[in-house]
DNA sequence: ATGACGGATCTAATCCGA
């Protein structure tokens, strides 16, 4: 690990109360300088700030909500909030925006919770597919050079695009999250922004990778019927910095698990 | 191939995830 690297992480926590210390865990072994949560799943009063500001994480952009959806940014260097965008104008804490500022450098950071979308991958009988689709339709007005400064997009978009985002391209096909519609689209969000897929510029295309397992597979190890529905997206000029992608596969296997494991990705600054 | 699991909620059964 240099000490001119600069490392983000994004992990869809699945309650960030529930999974506190799980979080720690993470934070004391890999010390990313900035952590991008997804589904929360509390209000902005009930996020357990003290935990993170022990480990020396003092800035926060929380936006949660009661129950369900919600994502934080929390960084050990300051932080400005720009904006939480309300996609599809449905009251969802589905978006975050900052800028971390780290050694004398601005970066912007877009954490997002991309609609899961429901079953039926058609938006005529499924308003959660619509609301999915909409949502996407929304997201290609985000270019990665909106501020002047280099941009990451990470979350979970609940969309995993490549053959081998998936364990079976084939018979996923007409599952939502790998229709052909769907990443469509997001190829489309991703090309209009003019942002760069980090994690596939550092991993082959080639090779199967995946970021969620679902909690009802039996031996989700063994069976690996994986999606690589989380992601890591960046300005074009990131790619010459990046340094290393990691998909924590193990944090799947730790003592009640979120069904996401984190995306940590290096740059050297 | 969908799994039949796991979280939050007006703690009991319901909604939701993907």
């Amino acid at each position: 690990m240099s000490s001119n690297s600069f490392k983000l992480a994004t992990w869809n926590i699945n309650s960030v109360r529930l999974r506190i210390g799980l979080v720690e865990d993470f934070l004391k072994s890999h010390a990313p300088d900035v952590l991008c949560l997804q589904e929360i799943k509390c209000q902005n009063d009930q996020f357990p700030e003290k935990a993170f500001r022990k480990l020396g994480y003092e800035h926060f952009a929380v936006h949660g909500q009661k129950g369900y959806h919600g994502v934080a940014t929390v960084s050990k260097s300051p932080l400005r909030e720009i904006a939480s965008t309300d996609y599809v104008s449905m009251g969802d804490t589905r978006h975050v925006e900052c800028q971390v500022d780290f050694r004398g450098k601005s970066l912007c950071v877009h954490n997002f919770y991309v609609p899961a979308g429901g079953d039926e991958p058609n938006p005529a009988v499924n308003p959660k597919f619509d609301h999915k689709m909409k949502f996407l339709d929304e997201m290609k007005n985000l270019r990665h050079d909106a501020y002047g400064v280099p941009s990451i997009l990470v979350g979970d978009l609940n969309i995993a695009p490549l053959e081998t985002d998936v364990w079976s391209h084939k018979q996923l096909l007409k599952v939502v999250s790998h229709t052909p519609i769907e990443t469509e689209t997001l190829n489309t969000v991703q090309a209009d922004g003019g942002w760069v897929d980090l994690v596939r510029h550092h991993v082959p295309a080639e090779e199967k990778l995946f970021t969620w397992w679902s909690y009802r597979a039996r031996d989700w190890d063994a069976a690996d019927k994986g999606r690589r529905l989380d992601h890591v997206w960046g300005s074009p000029e990131l790619t010459q910095h990046l340094t290393g992608i990691e998909v924590l596969r193990a944090a799947r296997g730790w003592e009640k698990p979120s069904d996401h494991v984190p995306i940590i990705a290096e740059f050297a600054i």
